[in-house]
Parts: C-alpha cells; structure tokens; sequence
DNA sequence: ATTTATGCAAATCGTTTGCAAACCT
DNA sequence: AGGTTTGCAAACGATTTGCATAAAT
C-alpha cells in the first residue's frame, strides 16, 4: 500500500539535496503512523530513539523539501502531519481551544471547489501568490466539551 | 461612527469583571486605527507610552473578554486585531509566508454561507463544539513575490 | 576521504511572572 | 482603605545553535 512512500519522500530530498538519513526516515515513520498532526514531544515519545534536537533540525528540512508540513494551532507547540501530495488526503483541522488537540476532517468537493474560486479571486485582487489554504474550526473537542 | 466602539468594550469588560484603564483604552485605539492584524512589537511602536509586559497582560485580558481576537500565522509573532463583532467586518487573512505579514480580505456571502453549513456538518460528526473558523491564503505578499 | 548529520549542552528570544509602587473606586 | 493594575527586571520554555563525534556517500 505505501511501500512508496519512502520512496517519494527520499525522491524530495533528493531534488533538495538532503539525504535520506535514519532519523528522518523514524519522523517520517512515526507521523505515517498518526492519525492526526502530531507535536514534538508527542513525535520523541513515539520513538525513544529520536534526539530532540536533530528532531527539531530535521523537521526544517523535511518541510523545505515539501515531505512534512507544519500546523500551527493556537497553543505554542508546533505540530507536523505529512504532506498532502505524499498521502493523498487534502484535509482540514479542528483546533481544541481548550486542549490544543488538533484533528483532521475533510469538506464535499463542490464547497472545496468553491472555496478555491472564491479564493483564487481574492488573492488576485490583492496581488498575492498563494502556495495554500488552511480551513480551521477553532472549539472544544468531544473530550473538553 | 465608532463614537460606541470604547462602549462596546467598556460592556464587554464590565461583563468579565475587567476595568477599562488607560492602557486597555490604549491598545484598542491602536488596533482600531489599524488596517490588519499587529504584532505586539508593531503595537507598542504605534503607542511608546506603553509598557511590554503590560502590552502582554492587557492583551490576554481584552482577549478573554472577546474584545480582540489573536491571530496566529506562520512565524513566531502573536498578532492582534479587534473583534469581529466591534468592528462588523468579517474577514479573513492573507498570511505571507516569505515576511509574516497578515492582511485582510473577504470572500462571497454564498461562498461563507456554503462553507459554514459545510463546516457545521463536519463539526457535528466528529462531536466537536465550533466557536469558530479560520480561513487563510498562505502565499506571497505583493511585496515579497 | 570528505562532506553532512547527530546529540549533548548552552544560548536565544518571545512571552510570562514576582513584586513594590501607582491607580482606581 | 482595599483591591487592581502597572512597569521593571528576572524567570520561563519552546526552539535554535556551537561544537566535537558519528554516519553517509
């Protein structure tokens, strides 16, 4: 099923000239396993083996070659999910105000196509490039509720 | 025309049990004169009277209050703007991803409307409580394409 | 063999907090 | 007077970085 997978992240850092070293391949491995974008300290704690520090450095480097993406929620920790070309999910996120938890959820395609015109028209009028979108819904998970 | 918004905050803060002292009075004519969200430092530059730390206090207040909402983008500055609700201009945010900056822009009425139902069917299903959404282009700024 | 990545510990920097003085009611 | 807010300086904590060693090509 994604045997693949490490084979498109390793052609990424390829074309940005990085290698494919051990602890990239356990983030990659770990955030393949999540269902849901995952903070640092929750990436250290899937895999013991992790330092923080080259977790740190190496989450730069994955999300300049395009293999991770980072979430910002509304707390002060960093979240990393795979990216969407890699997985093949285009996604949105419920962001727990009180928690900080973050989730996935996806919208019918007619409101995402929508969405992208509506967007598109925005952004030209003001003279911007857009490289994405983010969707949130900001509230209370089931669990805080 | 905005001879009430110092009222409209003056309820809210009444209703959470907050004075309206000078320096809360200050922020908000800041942020009111603004065209987009500022950071804190682009704040206390617009008004040198007032002090960092309580800059900082005053603003996790006026946010609790719902007087001012933070905005988060993709750098590491919190941002701030007035609330919806005191300013009656729904919008959201173009975020550049090269300088930080976050300016504002609106989409359709029909596009928000079929978004929202959208979202609250997601919501729904997944047990989760909305207060809000966040709709942002990441991109490039006319300045920094 | 040479370049690049790792991991520890120290530094960085936006933000938070302790505390005494100033403020409001 | 009694409780809040202020502002300075010190503390905090997520993230970054210096440097000597280990790994990758």
């Amino acid at each position: 099923m994604r045997t693949d997978l490490h084979t498109g992240v390793a052609d990424r850092l390829r074309e940005a000239d990085q290698r494919y070293t051990r602890g990239r391949r356990s983030l990659v491995d770990v955030l393949e396993e999540a269902t849901r974008p995952l903070t640092i300290q929750e990436i250290l704690a899937r895999d013991k083996a992790l330092a923080q520090s080259s977790a740190y450095r190496n989450l730069v480097i994955l999300e300049q070659a395009e293999v991770v993406h980072r979430v910002v929620g509304t707390d002060e920790f960093a979240r990393y999910e795979l990216a969407e070309h890699l997985t093949d999910h285009h996604h949105h996120h419920l962001i727990c105000s009180q928690c900080g938890q973050v989730a996935d959820f996806t919208v019918p395609p007619d409101v995402e196509e929508a969405l992208a015109g509506a967007l598109g028209r925005a952004a030209e009028v003001a003279g911007f490039v857009t490289q994405d979108h983010r969707l949130d819904l900001i509230g209370q998970c089931r669990r805080c509720a």
